[in-house]
DNA sequence: GCAAATTCATTCGTATGCAAATGATATCAA
DNA sequence: TTGATATCATTTGCATACGAATGAATTTGC
């Protein structure tokens, strides 16, 4: 039956099956799609701001004024990605940009006013959007796919 | 000692340590990092195609001609993105298009010889592609990852 | 103390990724 | 049959993401 019929394919494929290619069940195509799923939820609760946006405030709420590039490296992003980000937080006034006193070719970023009251909105929504985004898992495998993925970033 | 310290802290910050939020341990930031690694493992195996280009080959090459909107669901990317990606195939003459007898809205896409050429040469460098990103983990811990991954995308 | 190397930031070019609007074609339903 | 819907593809606009090149400022090494 259904074995004598992939013994049959495979013998005319004339290669055993794990020798086949699957998209589906490869890891660097799933992590994109999580990934897509997640953005799409977070765009869901949060409309007005992106995920790294979301990044740079979270971050300089955290850790205070810094410098762009040091930013950059906290959140994960390159020097030319970063200035893309903060442009459009200084322009939406979220953010405001200073120069450091004692180094030059260093650009401070902080939160304005409205930038910390901002994120300090948005982290309960933030919250929730990780809560959906785990939705799929029970509590004790989310806590197994956390740390894995821990490892693999 | 570091236990006064960190109570201390916490007394001064008037919120216990749960109530903070710690962007580096959000599963959205993790799932961005991990899947910027890739990426980037991916462009040291193979410099001249992108993953979602390799997508689109290896999907054309598993099921043979389809539509674009068809192969656009496949590989999960929204029919603008798709056209992007065709487009830069088509350039590089690794697939070629045609028009659907039936339904003349839909455009076909399939592998070109070339384009068959790449993609079984490439498959081999997908496998360890696939392997060293999951390298940090143990066989065993990656077929959990995978299968919690799946679970979620 | 000075030349070489490094760091910080910017700019350019290319490639996803998605929302929204549009046009062409096909299907459904009254 | 025809009018309303739905599907397929394209285009535009915006936002990451990164490599490479550039220039300014700093640090290192000798």
């Amino acid at each position: 039956m259904s074995g004598e019929d992939n013994l049959l394919r495979l013998v005319e494929a004339e290669e055993p099956d794990e020798n086949n290619y699957h998209l589906q069940d490869q890891v660097g195509f799933i992590l994109r799609k999580a990934h897509q799923r997640h953005v799409s939820i977070f765009a869901a609760h949060i409309g007005d701001l992106t995920p790294p946006q979301f990044a740079a405030l979270a971050k300089l709420y955290d850790i205070g004024e810094t410098s762009q590039n040091q930013l950059g490296t906290l959140i994960a992003m390159d020097a030319a990605t970063v200035k893309g980000v903060i442009d459009r937080l200084k322009a939406r006034g979220l953010v405001e940009l200073s120069k450091h006193e004692v180094d030059k070719r260093r650009l401070l970023v902080n939160l304005t006013p409205e930038g910390r009251e901002a994120i300090e909105r948005l982290i309960p929504l933030a919250r929730s959007i990780t809560e959906e985004t785990l939705a799929p898992l029970t509590a004790k495998e989310a806590a197994t796919f956390l740390r894995l993925l821990a490892k693999l970033a």
